[in-house]
DNA sequence: CGTGTGACGCGAG
DNA sequence: CCTCGCGCCACAC
């Protein structure tokens, strides 16, 4: 399982955690909010192999697209974010309603 | 060390 | 709407 810098891997968790319910991030900006604006594959990575116990259901990619590999597929995913109240049309979120941008952080 | 791949992004056609 | 190519990165082979 591929792994990737400790650091920016934690900065990556640490501001999935900070997502409020009901609101999303993109992967590209996660990314670049933690110094890396070309590492989207990255925090896909770490999606994927990191810490189970992030909301990654938060995090969806630039066009509002389902993570293709999360687990039990795209269709599990909407599951998750209509849990959280975020309408899911044609399997894509309205990210430019729901995205979420971090006001400050103690980091 | 070259090549392929990936829960990405973006531009070009 | 679509595909294709390139960008960056880490990793497997």
């Amino acid at each position: 399982m591929p792994r990737v810098d400790k650091n920016f891997k934690t900065e990556v968790l640490e501001l999935v955690l900070r997502i409020p319910r009901g609101r999303v991030m993109t992967y590209g900006q996660i990314a670049a909010l933690c110094g890396a604006a070309w590492a989207a594959w990255e925090v896909g990575q770490i999606a994927h192999y990191g810490d189970p116990t992030i909301p990654w259901q938060r995090v969806v990619n630039k066009k509002g697209d389902l993570a293709k590999g999360y687990p039990g597929g795209a269709s599990a995913h909407q599951h998750e974010l209509e849990q959280e109240g975020i309408e899911v049309i044609n399997n894509k979120v309205d990210i430019e309603r729901l995205l979420w941008f971090p006001a400050k952080k103690n980091h």
